[in-house]
DNA sequence: TTGTAGGCGTTATCAG
DNA sequence: CTGATAACGCCTACAA
C-alpha cells in the first residue's frame, strides 16, 4: 500500500501542498469549503503525517529513551509499567534499553539514545556505574534527562527517589523493635547510592539503640540474586550463629535467605527475623511471609515521566528550567517474619 | 551544544557536502586525503548523522515495535528481554506498548505503531481481542509482523510459538501418571487462542487416560490473577471436594491456588495435587514448590525478533517473504506439589 | 576525484 | 483565503 502524502492530496484537489497542510491543522485562513473537502479527501485515503519528515522538521521525535538495569525485575518492570502509560497518555514512546548492570551497555545505550535524537531519557543507573562522563553528555547536549532510584548525586538533573536512608533506618529499627540484639545487614554492591544509604540507615538505627556497630555482620552482594541470599544465609549461620535479625537489601536475596532457613530447619521469625526491601509480589506468598518496605515504583515511573515532560516542554519555549527532586514515601510492611 | 551538520564540516573544510557524505560512508571516489581530514574533523566535532533526515532519505526508522498484555508479568518480561537485547545486537531500537489486555488500546498502540513508521511490529494479542481488523491494518500496510505466545490463526504473519496443547496434555498426563483420578482445570479466558489450545490438552488427555471430562470442573479465569486463583480454590473445594489433582493455566493464578489451600491447611500434595503454566521465577521459592510446564521465553523473544529482522531485510531487498512459524519446546518441571 | 542538483514530506514565511 | 518558496539534513544519480 503506497503512503498518501499531502502531495497527493494537493494534487487530487487540485490545490496547493501548503492549503492543504494548513487545512489539516485547523488553521483559521482556510475556507471551510476547501477545509471540508481536505478533511474528506484525507480521511478516505487514510492519511498520516509522515513522520520522518515532522521530526525532521519540527527537530522533535515525541520518543523518550529508558535505560534500566534489569527488565525481569519487580520492582523495574513496575516502573516501565508506569511511564510508558503516562508518556502515551501525553503523546509519547518509549524506547527501552536494558543495561544488564554493566557500566559499558550503559555507555553504549546513552549514545545509541543521543543519535537516535530522542527527546529526553530517562534512567537508572547499573550497579557498575562509577563514572558519569556518558551521563555528563547527555546534559552537554541539552537533552532532558531524569535520573531515578539508583541515581548519582553529581549529576545536576531532575531525579525521583525515595529516602533510602530513612526507609532503611526505620527496617532496622522495625527488627529491634522486636526484640532483635543482633543484626545482620545484607547490603548491595558497593557504587549505587541506594545501597550506600541503605547501609547508613542499619548503621544509623543500630547507633540511635545503642546497639554495637560490626563490620563482620555487614555481607555485600555483588549481584543482588536468589543465590547470594542463600549463600549469605549459609555465611551468617555458620560464622555469626548468634544473628537474632537479618535486614535485606532488597526481596529477591531475602527470599533466597528465608529459601536457605526453610530447607535447613531455621525458624524464622522465631530462631531469626528477616526483613527485605522493595516489596516485590512474591513476598506475600512465600512462606513465611516476607516482611519488607513498600516503595511506590508504578508512582515513581509517573512521577519520572512527569518530570521529564516539564523539561521537554520548558525546552521547546525556551524557558530555563530548574532541576527538581521528587522524593516519594515508603512504608514497613510488616508480615510473618517479624512477627 | 549545537548538533554538528555535513553542512558545516563542508564549510570548514571549503569542500562540497557530497564529498564529506562520501568521505564519511568511505566511498572509493574519494581521495584518501580529503577522507582523512573530514573523518578527523568530524570526530573533534563529534558528528552523527541527523536520524530524523536518514529516516526520511531512508524510508526506515530501524525502529521496531511490540506490544504485549502486561510488562509486570514473568513471561512477558523475559520476552521483552530477548526482544530487546537481540535488537539492540542488530542495530535495531524497540519501542515498547501495553495493552494492558484492552482491544480498545491494542487497537490505538498498533495505529501509533503504524504512524510512528517502524520498520516491524511483533505483539502478543491481549486477552480481549477477538477482533483482528486492527491487526489486518499492519499487513495491509505491509508492515513485517510477528505474533508470539498469544496469536491469531487467521492472520497470515510469522509466529513464535509453543505447543500449548501438547504442553497441556502432558502437564495433565503428568497429574494421571500422580494417581489424580479427579482433575480441575482453571483455564485461561474464552478468546485466547493458548487458552483454547491448553484446554483441548487437558480434555485430550483425560479422554486418552479414560477420565470422564466433565464441563464442571472447568473453571474459567477472567483476568488471570493471583486473586483468581485463590477464588477458584475455595470453590473447587466446596463445590467438587474430591477434585485430586489441577491443571492451571499459568504459574500466578496456581499460587493463588496453593495460597488458599496453605491457608485453610489443605495438604499439597497429599490432598490435592497441582501444576503450573510458565514456570515463574516465585514458583520455585513457594512452598510447596510449584510443578510447572517450562517455557522458553527469552528465547522466544530471539526467535521473533530474528524473523522480524528477516522480514525486514526481505521487504529491504523487495524479495518475498513467506511467513514462518517457529514451535519451541517445553518440559514438565516437577517439584513439589506434584510428588 | 569532486561537485551540482533534486528530492524525501512537512512546515513556516511571506507575498499575492 | 491561497500558494510559491525555502528550509530541515541527508543521500545519490549524474555531470564536470
Amino acid at each position: 500500500m503506497k503512503e498518501t502524502t499531502l502531495k497527493q492530496i494537493a494534487e487530487a484537489l487540485g490545490i496547493s501542498i501548503t492549503t492543504v497542510s494548513k487545512a489539516l491543522k485547523n488553521y483559521p485562513d482556510v475556507s471551510e469549503k476547501t477545509k471540508k473537502s481536505v478533511l474528506e479527501l484525507a480521511q478516505s485515503l487514510h492519511y498520516t503525517p509522515n513522520s520522518f519528515a515532522v521530526n525532521l522538521r519540527t527537530k522533535e521525535s515525541r520518543t523518550v529513551g529508558l535505560i534500566i538495569p534489569e527488565v525481569v525485575h519487580h520492582f523495574f518492570s513496575n516502573v516501565i509499567n508506569g511511564i510508558i502509560a503516562e508518556a502515551e497518555k501525553n503523546g509519547y514512546l518509549v524506547i527501552i534499553l536494558q543495561s544488564n548492570e554493566s557500566l559499558e551497555l550503559e555507555k553504549k545505550q546513552v549514545e545509541l539514545l543521543i543519535n537516535k535524537r530522542v527527546d529526553g531519557i530517562i534512567m537508572s543507573l547499573s550497579n557498575d556505574s562509577n563514572d558519569e562522563q556518558h551521563i555528563k553528555e547527555i546534559l552537554k547536549r541539552e537533552i532532558p534527562l531524569v535520573q531515578f532510584d539508583k541515581i548519582s548525586k553529581f549529576i545536576l538533573s531532575s531525579k525521583v527517589v525515595i529516602n533510602d536512608q530513612k526507609a532503611a533506618f526505620e527496617a532496622t529499627e522495625h527488627l529491634i523493635k522486636k526484640g532483635c540484639k543482633k543484626i545482620a545487614h545484607i547490603r548491595g554492591p558497593v557504587n549505587p547510592q541506594n545501597a550506600i544509604d541503605r547501609f547508613l540507615g542499619y548503621k544509623k538505627a543500630l547507633e540511635q539503640y545503642n546497639i554495637p556497630f560490626d563490620y563482620n555482620l555487614v555481607y555485600t552482594c555483588k549481584n543482588v540474586t536468589f543465590e547470594e541470599g542463600k549463600l549469605f544465609a549459609s555465611q551468617i549461620v555458620k560464622e555469626q550463629p548468634d544473628v537474632d535479625g537479618i535486614f535485606v537489601i532488597t526481596d529477591l536475596v531475602a527470599v533466597g535467605v528465608l529459601s536457605y532457613f526453610n530447607e535447613h530447619h531455621i525458624k524464622v521469625p522465631n530462631d531469626i527475623k528477616v526483613i527485605g526491601f522493595s516489596n516485590w509480589f512474591m513476598s506475600q506468598v512465600i512462606t513465611p511471609k516476607l516482611s519488607t518496605v513498600d516503595q511506590p515504583s508504578y508512582e515513581m515511573g509517573v512521577a519520572s515521566f512527569h518530570l521529564l515532560l516539564e523539561e521537554m516542554n520548558c525546552r521547546k519555549e525556551l524557558i530555563p528550567f530548574a532541576p527538581r527532586t521528587i522524593e516519594l514515601p515508603t512504608n514497613i510492611i510488616e508480615r510473618e517474619t517479624t512477627l
